[in-house]
Order: C-alpha cells, then structure tokens, then sequence
DNA sequence: TCTGGGGTCCTGTAGCAA
DNA sequence: TCTGTTGCTACAGGACCC
C-alpha cells in the first residue's frame, strides 16, 4: 500500500460505482513542494526538500521525485541529504501556503457548505445534500479535482466513501493525483486486508504493540477480543479502533472548530545552559503567545512550559492561574516560575510556553480594555521586552515550521504536510 | 543519524471535598 | 471522629496527527 512515496497507489475507473457514499477527503499532493513549483515552474521533475538547509531543521515536505530516495517528512534535512544529495532545498513560505490553501477551500466551499478543513492542505466534505446541484460523490470528486488543477495549478488525491475514516485512508491510497472510491457496501471488504497500522490514529507505538498481540490487519483488528485491544491500547483507543475496523465511523464534517490552546517552542542552535537566557527566552516565547491571544480575544487559565534536554528527554510543567489572562508578561512570570522550579540543570535544546484552557475574553482587542492601568502595565512589559530581548543575545534555529516571527491565527498546524 | 513546530487527545496519579 | 468511597480537578507524560 501506499508508502508516501506513491507506489502501491489504487485508483477507481472512471465511472467506478460510488452507492452509499458521502464523505469526500480531499488532501493535496506534496502541498508546499507543489507550491514552490508552481511559483517557479524551472523546479518542475525535480526531487526538490522543503525545510531550511542547515540547523536542526527537518523536512516539512518533499517532492514526490525526493520521495522515491526515501526522503520523508519529518527526517533531519541533514538525512534527506544524504538520501538525495542532488534534492534542491527550498524555504518554506507559510503565508504563500496560506493563501493557495484558501484557494483551496473556497473551491470546496462552492460545491459544499459543510466542509471540514484538518490541516492547511486537506480537508473533508459532506456532499450528501448536493446531489442535485452537482451530482453523486464520485462525480463531485472529478469535478473537484478538475477545478483544483484548472485554477490552482495543483493536483490533488480524494477519496470518497461513506465515512470520515475510509475517505481518509482511500485518498492516501490513492496518491499521488489520483481518486479512489469505496461504495458503502463494500467497506469490510476494502478494510479487511490492510494494515492496522494504516488505521487513522495508529502510529507507531500502537501498531507494534498490536503486532506484539498478532494482530496484523484491519481484518485482525476487528475480530479481536475487545478486551485484548483494551489492554494493549487502552479503553478508549481499544473501543474506537474496534469500530473503526468493522467501518463503523459515526463523526459528521464539522465546520467549526474551537482551539484549546496556543504555544510556542523554539529549538536552538546549541544546548544552552545559562539560566538567565532561557529565562529571556521564555519571556519572549510568551510574549509572544500573548499576542496571539489578545489577537484572537482568548484568555488563558493554565499556563504551561516544555523542556527539552540535551539527551531528548523532555518534561513539561503547567500551572492554573488565580485569574485567566492574556497578558504576556503575566505568561512569562509564570512560565519562569515553572521554569526554576525544574531541578535538572542538563543543557537545553529546546523551550516552549504554552496557553491552556482558553476562554473567550469577550471583546477584541486593546482598544476595548476598559482599565487603564492594565494597559499602562502591558505597555511597560512591552517596552521591557523589546528593550531586554530586541536584540539577538542568542541563535536560534531556523525555523521550518511556525516560530519565525510571524504572529497571527494560523490553522490547527502549520509545520508539515 | 540525530531527531521542528503547532496542535489534540488519552491515561495515570495525586489531592481534595462531599 | 475516623475511614473508605466516589467524583472532580490539576498535573505530567506520551502517542498521534499534519
């Protein structure tokens, strides 16, 4: 089966029988090297690495011609390059991403109301309502994919099927450029024999401690004991998968989405030791995340902070605040606290600062706070940080992901595709 | 070989109150 | 008053997703 590197892929005639479907999962193809192609089409048939060439970084994305070295998402650039010394790397461009995904969606919006975005470059639909308007889900998904390439300049993978899980796994399997359908009645026997590990939610972790119990396939899956995948996953993990395996997927496309927090993290260049820096550092992690909430009108309750050490190992520590705020200095005191309070003094590669349980502050923006000397505080932290931290006391990575600077809402990730 | 960044969800544990 | 149970909340860690 697909291996993200397109072999392996299944797609359906022209025509192919599409009863008792739906739910369509759109997902583009290799999204930001597609991009980078489009905006300089001299790229085109090149194994091309999206991801900054030196540092720490990893790959957000590659090219389907870096692909068949093994390149991945998520390897080390300095990997790839061993894999694919002749790869071009290209920077990403988040805010291009950004705007070719609404592209995007704003063609899915015109077929659907109901659609559902899980990431910058996929989403699902529910195009049971449009019948009439634009015909079955099999030919929804062909007219999609024709206006996605017609008026983006990109191909994209769909597939269609009665519920959210099967649509999901038929437009992986279909990649790249390519539509599967799976009609209502024949999902056991389109499930059956795959892996477990192809399961939406089986990673890594999960699928070894399946194959440690014998179970295989998707077939295996579901006739397992549920006890047994209780015990090896958990009870909620091992009561979803069961039904997921007998294609039971009982989710709607749902078009609004509440985020639960917002957070940054930075890797460095070097371990860092110097407690005052990363006591900088944090500060300007929340600042930052301050921003963002003021920006989105969230309060937070909890605050919390992530550590990596040197060795890899990470701890994260949290506390709920008296009062919810949006205030970074408030994050940042906070965070430091947190911080201090960690008795492992190993280097540090990496630190974090998150904003929990969020809730709505009610009004948008500075101008409508009505206490003064609220304002006149932040403004004070403000000007405190720009003046400590304005310059660079320390390298950073480069950033492949979020985290260069650019502050504002984003889509629930942004990093890789 | 050396592992980013931004998220969500789940589990286990501990403390507290009824 | 003490003990055990139950339920809730907070916190830490980990798996997973893109």
């Amino acid at each position: 089966m697909g291996r993200g590197d397109g072999s392996g892929r299944i797609v359906s005639p022209a025509g192919a029988d599409d009863s008792g479907t739906g739910i369509l999962h759109v997902d583009m193809d290799a999204f930001y090297a597609s991009v980078a192609t489009l905006d300089d089409p001299s790229l085109r048939g090149l194994p091309l690495i999206i991801g900054a060439p030196d540092g720490r970084s990893v790959v957000s994305s590659a090219s389907y011609e870096a692909r068949r070295f093994g390149v991945r998402s998520a390897m080390p650039v300095s990997q790839a390059l061993r894999l694919c010394p002749s790869a071009r790397i290209v920077a990403p461009d988040f805010a291009r991403y950004q705007a070719v995904s609404g592209q995007v969606m704003s063609i899915f919006e015109s077929f659907t109301p109901l659609v559902e975005p899980l990431s910058i470059d996929e989403a699902f639909l529910d195009v049971r309502g449009v019948r009439r308007l634009w015909g079955t889900p099999g030919e929804i998904a062909v007219l999609i994919r024709r206006r996605v390439a017609e008026e983006v300049g990109i191909n994209c993978s769909v597939g269609v099927a009665a519920t959210k899980h099967v649509a999901k796994m038929a437009s992986t399997l279909s990649k790249p450029d390519g539509l599967l359908i799976v009609p209502g009645a024949r999902t056991q026997e389109f499930l059956d024999p795959r892996p477990a590990g192809a399961m939406w939610g089986v990673g890594p972790k999960a699928a070894a401690a399946l194959q440690r119990r014998g179970i295989h396939t998707i077939r295996d899956v579901r006739e397992a004991a549920q006890g047994m995948l209780e015990r090896a996953l958990g009870p909620a993990a091992g009561s979803r998968l069961r039904q997921l395996a007998r294609g039971e997927d009982a989710r709607e496309v749902e078009t609004e989405r509440v985020e639960k927090s917002i957070g940054h993290e930075e890797t460095f260049d070097v371990d860092i030791v110097d407690a005052d820096v990363l006591r900088a550092e944090l500060l300007r992690l929340a600042d930052r995340v301050g921003a963002r909430l003021r920006a989105a009108s969230w309060e937070a309750r909890t605050v919390a902070i992530k550590v990596r050490f040197s060795d890899f190992s990470t701890i994260t520590r949290a506390q709920s605040l008296p009062e919810p705020t949006d205030v970074g200095q408030r994050i940042g005191e906070t965070a430091a606290a947190l911080f201090d309070a960690v008795e492992r003094r190993d280097p540090i590669r990496l630190l974090g600062v998150r904003a929990e349980k969020l809730q709505g502050r009610g009004s948008a923006g500075f101008a409508l706070w009505d206490d003064d000397a609220d304002r006149r505080r932040l403004e004070g932290a403000l000007d405190d940080a720009r003046a400590r931290f304005g310059s660079s006391m320390i390298t950073r990575a480069r950033h492949v992901g979020r985290g260069d600077g650019r502050d504002g809402p984003h889509p629930r990730s942004f990093g890789r595709e």
